[in-house]
DNA sequence: ACCTGAACACCGTTCAAGT
DNA sequence: ACCTGAACACCGTTCAAGT
């Protein structure tokens, strides 16, 4: 299972095959079928293998009594083993059921939600609400467009897309998108990230009352 | 275009494929090839035709003069239609590149934000805040599990279970997961995305001051 | 118990060739 | 201008056969 992690972390998600697997262990491809059902249950180990990384990060973080701190930071541990396997948030979104470390994970927000307060009711909707920002990643919808202006056409280009899209145009304009920080995808740095946990853990304490 | 919706609607994004495409349309797969570059070129017009039915939905909403009901109203209309093909956001979010009619579909929620009283760097933060929701649709994390108890086992099981993750097993028994009315995925039914939209956007009326 | 080779049914895609 | 057949380089997977 190592293996296939470490397969995706180097070479990418479509590097991971069966075939490919099976090289980087030494052996033919129909070995692994002799120790695993198929390539879901290859997927499903790698997943397990990142949650138990998760689960060990999650680990050494000391009590925290405030239960808006705590699950801040278990949820930025998260995402900072997250972004070592960037393939990983992808491949968990794809899994089709729960798998235990992924349980185990879980367990923890929603204990951090009881003990500080929060009736089951508001704890389920709350867990809705963070969706997959509990876990430490939150999919940006579009990734950075590397085919930028060739130089002849790009004003041109962007004289249109101000009289078709002004909004859009004007807030790219101002807002400073050269930070060439980003993490997991178009903008994705910690500093948007936090902020919507933030915006979400504000959000749930004041419906805590 | 249309039939690439059409396919994938009625057999799924699987059954997508060149040849069953090129089938649908009484023709050979290779044939395709003349008109469109490759299978990236043929998901990027499915969502576009999924978009572009989007922003007619979108269109037909009366002005509203609130910017929150304004942008609640916009981003449940886009949920209406996402609902009608479920494969739409699983694909949306693999493109890596955004499209002119998503950019329209955006540039509006902007100009809500913008004529609401936002400045564009708090509607910036805002845009990554809701993330895939201002579309109508948030990725849930875990697919129902079809595998439910097979009687024997099940209580044993259930033990077990409450012995490793005691707070969710709590969680699971006090709430009633027994609503049918299931949409997109796991409890993602309109009453747990609305807390969420809602969340969201309470917290950043706050911020707004 | 563990591994292998050959084969099957699929992909997306290329390319020379047809009308 | 539009379509096709044959072929290529890949997939995941099955299965009988090897040690």
């Amino acid at each position: 299972m190592t293996a296939a992690v470490n397969l995706a972390d180097r070479d990418g998600l479509d590097s991971l095959t069966m075939r490919n697997l099976a090289q980087e262990l030494g052996v033919e491809a129909m070995s692994l079928y002799y120790h695993v059902p198929g390539k879901e249950a290859v997927l499903d180990g790698a997943v397990e293998s990142v949650m138990v990384e998760i689960n060990d990060a999650v680990g050494e973080i000391g009590a925290v009594s405030d239960w808006k701190e705590a699950l801040r930071a278990r949820i930025l541990a998260a995402r900072r083993v997250l972004l070592i396997h960037p393939w990983a948030s992808r491949v968990i979104e794809s899994r089709t059921a729960i798998s235990p470390e992924t349980m185990r994970y879980y367990d923890g927000v929603i204990q951090i939600l009881r003990t500080g307060g929060f009736d089951y009711d508001l704890i389920h909707h709350a867990m809705h609400a963070l969706g997959s920002r509990a876990l430490g990643f939150s999919q940006e919808l579009f990734e950075p467009d590397d085919t930028d202006g060739e130089g002849d056409e790009s004003t041109d280009m962007l004289e249109a897309m101000a009289a078709e899209f002004p909004y859009l145009t004007e807030m790219v304009a101002e807002v400073s998108h050269d930070d060439p920080d980003t993490t997991l995808g178009w903008c994705d740095d910690q500093t948007e990230f936090v902020f919507g946990i933030d915006l979400l853990l504000d959000g749930l304490e004041r419906l805590k009352g």
